[in-house]
DNA sequence: TCCGATCATTCCCCAGTGGTGAACAATATC
DNA sequence: GATATTGTTCACCACTGGGGAATGATCGGA
């Protein structure tokens, strides 16, 4: 049997003092309220009203019980209050990991223009270089640059794609040469970004011909920005996403080498648990990310 | 929906944090848990739990929404915890309504040893001439002396049976003569009990005849003690439950009239609303009434 | 690394439940 | 007395809530 409705019409039938009318506030069939009743008696094991066709008045049982109840679907209804500003605004917690180098390069500086845009919510931004698990660890979202497709049951969605390019200083070409094909990096000092998917080998294409390079690097860190810090000051050559090193490019700091070649790619996902039911505050933090990533 | 099972599944799954296992606590398949947590989310409308299929935790919605549910749970439970005592031993109060002349005669002395064996229940009794509305004022049960049969949805447990007697003192006898049949008591000083249902007309038979007699009175009272004492002076004839005149008859104060006619009777009943769920308490006293009328 | 075990989800199927509407008995009201 | 209202009961029925099996994902151990 249904409890919840059961429960709800012995309140309104106590409360109005009258089945028929409790009938009408809940729209429900003077027998449905009569077979409640009957059936909360039954599984309480006690009468709870005694009635004649024309009074009704609760027994001792009836008003020791409605006390509880009352309580009870008041805690109810008070839950599903507690939720409603969580679903109408963003607002509450919002627990995200992101790796730390393209959230320092591409993301933490707009960060407080969407704390600016939503006053209620608050930000637990984890950087973090490390896959977390998501829904172990608590997380709302996580940012993930990935090469390979997502393999859970999460939802993943496409954020940017950032190019890579291989290049290093000036510096370093003029002491090392610059290789003309993929095959002269094992002659090369290459330095490794060490969670890249791709660290190990580093893959180009051309014109459908696909040329794979084991790197042996002296040189393996963490972070892209190391790698990047490393590449400024003319230690080796590396394969860095293009945005990293915009800048270093333009002012000549880096140069590229093997420009003809396509490389790969790092795509960058929003990945969260489930499309279904997604809280504002996560949506809103999605849809900042797409505008931000988006340009 | 059943928003109570829904309400229990989400607590356990919560608290046990695996859907398998609250399936085995509850009793239901995983289907089953499964399909509710995804209900009570659409009621809600937010993701409560974040959930792959090994890992799950409670979303800031879920924590929130936890901790009122469980609020109204345990006030459930408290709800029927509250009501055991009241079904498992006679306890709490016991409201009883009954006619002052029967209780006084038949009944009173006899109380305390209810009590006494059921130290748990505490008794109102309200001695009272009325036809009282059972469930409009909250009564329990009722005892009723009733010669006519019980009119509403209420149950009646017949108690005893009072004949009555046509009686008076000898005194009486002596200075009006002794009425041969019931017409002649049209010429005699006849004392009544107004709340009888026969108050006006009595009633006699003999071989299967029957004769009524308006009965003019002088002296009408609502209490069948009071219509005893005017016996006992002499003051006129009374019709009166045999009970009541037994000690006067037997030691001689009052004297029989038409003996061999026969005459009303009220049948003592005890009222109660409902047969379904008698509390204990109500039944104790019901075993109490019989027994204690039965000799 | 592969295999078996476990877990949550989804689909389909079905019994059982809760609902309605009408007939009914009791009782207020006019 | 006639009428209206109320709570109960009885069929009847749509629909829901549960089980079982298949599926996809993940974990643990060999």
């Amino acid at each position: 049997m249904d409890r919840f409705t059961a429960l709800q019409v012995f309140r309104h039938v106590a409360e109005l003092n009258s089945f028929a009318e409790a009938g009408r506030r809940l729209g429900l069939s003077p027998a449905a309220i009569s077979k409640n009743i009957a059936e909360l008696e039954a599984h309480v094991g006690a009468r709870l009203i005694n009635r004649t066709t024309r009074r009704m008045a609760l027994t001792e049982e009836g008003r020791i019980y409605l006390e509880h109840i009352v309580r009870g679907l008041d805690a109810f209804s008070d839950a599903d209050r507690a939720l409603s500003p969580l679903r109408m605004g963003p607002s509450g917690t919002l627990r995200v990991s992101a790796p730390m180098t393209v959230t320092l390069t591409r993301l933490s500086a707009a960060i407080p223009r969407f704390l600016g845009k939503y006053p209620e919510i608050a930000l637990d931004l984890q950087l973090d270089d490390r896959r977390v698990d998501l829904v172990r660890e608590g997380f709302d979202l996580a940012i993930r640059g990935s090469d390979h497709l997502e393999d859970s049951t999460l939802i993943a969605r496409k954020l940017a794609v950032m190019p890579h390019v291989l290049c290093a200083a000036p510096s370093y070409f003029e002491a090392h040469g610059r290789p003309k094909a993929p095959p002269d990096l094992r002659s090369h000092q290459c330095i490794r970004f060490s969670l890249s998917g791709h660290a190990d080998v580093w893959e180009f294409k051309k014109n459908g011909r696909i040329e794979r390079v084991a790197v042996s690097a002296r040189y393996s860190v963490t972070s892209s920005l190391a790698v990047r810090d490393a590449l400024r000051e003319g230690f080796g050559l590396g394969l860095i996403p293009f945005p990293y090193v915009e800048n270093d490019l333009r002012e000549g700091r880096l140069q590229c080498a093997l420009e003809d070649w396509r490389t790969v790619e790092t795509t960058l996902y929003a990945v969260y648990p489930s499309r279904q039911h997604l809280a504002p505050k996560t949506h809103a933090f999605l849809d900042f990310l797409t505008e931000e990533f988006g340009q």
